[in-house]
DNA sequence: TGAAATATGTCAACATGGCTGACATAAATA
DNA sequence: TATTTATGTCAGCCATGTTGACATATTTCA
């Protein structure tokens, strides 16, 4: 356990200073790196079990928000992932071969294609979001009370100033949907 | 200014338990998918600049990690970023001959390559990073006094345990490079 | 009702950046 | 000298992103 050693870090932080819209100080370097390392072992896990299923991240990411938020849209999808319906088309078309993802005809509107993910999509979902969260519950565990919160915040302010309002509301309203009103 | 609305999320938390290792809780949702989102708009400044250069976010990786560790091996670069020689071969090759990396003879062992940003590599990389910068800067002076801090703790968690070590050696190695002793 | 807009799907082609496998060269080392 | 090491390179494959064009069904609007 933790051979942490965080304060041989940081010589000299505050650069793009705590106050105002400071220029140019010296880079952020260890959040940059850090980001990028543990970004990096984020995906990994999920990556290996893809594999096996002949799966990449590209369907991971499909199949996740499809299972946080069943009978979403296509449209909607095509927002959240932010790529075009051809390469979104590719591998949900892998999914639903694989029964993974159902679409089913909206019912106000026939020309929609809501997506819902099968019991096995289900299984595989929970599986890869398992993984995920085991190695941030650990992580928060490691580090105190305020972990998940700060990382939150941390998280919420690192997104873009006009995305952080939809994406907060896709995730609270993912949250709302999967455990209905007690 | 902030529409940041954090009470919104995080309706049940506690997943993964504060404590050992329980099985297999609701999972982390709201970490799962910031870090998705974050690192997403993280990753983007970047590329755009880099487009204007024909360069891809390879070519960010290595020019990054060049600049910062000057001297490197070639072995060492492969290392970090885990790719292997084939793909780091492409992309290094276009740094080498648009002038932003240089290759140095090993003075001891005549086999190596060492690598150096040339002052035009630098000057993308620090711009580059400063972007990444910025970003980071405006978050953690949203977040308060500790961001910092949290921020660093709760990524070097989320990175393997095997490899926090040296990643953590690499960026305080770096760091001391670049500023020499006072 | 008929024209236009919308939701979705699909074909073709291309770029990036991973990968494997095989092989080449120069220099260090046993 | 024989072997190992550090690096480079050729050839080809795969996943996943892109653009552009076009097709179909359905809804909406004039």
């Amino acid at each position: 356990m933790a051979d942490i050693n965080i304060s041989s870090l940081s010589k000299r932080a505050m650069p793009t200073q705590t106050s105002g819209s400071a220029p140019a100080g010296e880079p952020i370097w260890d959040i940059i790196e850090l980001l990028f390392f543990a970004y990096r072992d984020f995906v990994s896990d999920p990556d290996d079990v893809l594999a096996k299923f002949n799966f990449g991240r590209a369907h991971h990411r499909v199949l996740h928000f499809v299972n946080r938020n069943p009978g979403m849209k296509v449209a909607d999808l095509l927002d959240v992932l932010k790529i075009t319906k051809q390469s979104l088309g590719r591998v949900l078309k892998q999914l639903v071969d694989d029964g993974y993802v159902e679409q089913k005809e909206g019912e106000n509107d026939r020309r929609q294609r809501l997506l819902y993910v099968t019991a096995k999509g289900e299984t595989l979902a929970m599986k890869l979001a398992g993984l995920q969260s085991e190695r941030i519950g650990r992580a928060l565990a490691e580090i105190g009370p305020h972990a998940h919160d700060a990382a939150r915040r941390f998280l919420v302010a690192m997104i873009d100033a006009e995305s952080r309002d939809g994406v907060q509301k896709l995730i609270a309203r993912a949250d709302r949907a999967r455990r209905p009103r007690p």
